[in-house]
DNA sequence: TCTATACTTGACTATCTTGATCATGTTAAT
DNA sequence: ATTAACATGATCAAGATAGTCAAGTATAGA
């Protein structure tokens, strides 16, 4: 669970999206850039993965944008770390993996799944609440 | 905490060590690389960041070798996997972080906590004991 | 002292991942 | 038709990762 830019980005995105879910416009990727400090150009690459693995869906055209596809209640940031091709950090497996190689990798896989757990454990909404309650103006500028 | 071949390596040297801690002779890295499959010139530039860390000392000329620094109950997978750098994977902090930008990177500090203590709770001389007992042939041919 | 063994040091390379950017095309509202 | 906004694919620079190489130094033993 190596956590990079891009899964930052995805998840402030998504938070965005949660804390507008009940608009009845979508949220355009310009809006999001301007509220978080996010590059254009590469919040469409993330939107366009987040896509893919059916977290949010897009809507075209003029007045267009995007918007969560899932409630947020639903919604966890292992899910946006794992849409995002989080991979499990366990290192590349041996042809011939001795004891002392399988020990360890059970280790690893251990440590993964000690963050898994942690990411499983919050959802997108609750995010959302708690950045609302301490900092109203976080989401509407 | 991200795990790469390096730690793997690392962790496998340091094993092996450990195993042979009582012996008079230090173990050199012909002896690692015969038993583990780690290229030789890497587990060098391995063994020389374990070293300035602290882990192991060397002993020169023929019949030198490594030896652990410490005793192999003190130690403890994350003392291997920080002297060999891994990074905590909080990703890089912004010049003027959001408010939600801070909830998220603490997020990200306590899932690698997590990581962290498995990987602290794990000794190297348990594991030693752990693969003898399961298979003794590991560090002995 | 000579020699073989083994560590020391520093430089070097190839490949992959990350963090982007750009140009061009398509859709839908007005 | 025009315009706002998403869609797609190509491209790119920088850094990390995995691994190699060559030349030097220290020590044990004959």
């Amino acid at each position: 669970m190596t956590i990079s830019a891009r899964v930052h980005y995805a998840a402030l995105a998504m938070a965005e999206l949660a804390a507008r879910q009940d608009d009845i416009a979508p949220v355009s990727i310009r809006e999001i850039t301007d509220r978080h400090g996010v590059p254009g150009p590469f919040l469409v690459q993330i939107l366009r993965t987040l896509r893919a693995a059916g977290l949010v869906e897009s809507i075209r055209g003029s007045h267009g944008g995007y918007r969560l596809a899932a409630d947020a209640s639903t919604l966890t940031l292992l899910d946006i770390a794992e849409a995002m091709g989080c991979q499990e950090n366990g290192c590349r497996t041996e042809a011939t993996p001795t004891p002392a190689d399988e020990m360890l990798q059970e280790i690893w896989r251990e440590a993964a799944e000690a963050s898994r757990d942690v990411l499983a454990s919050k959802r997108l909404i609750d995010m959302v609440d708690q950045v609302k309650h301490g900092d109203s103006s976080m989401f509407y500028i």
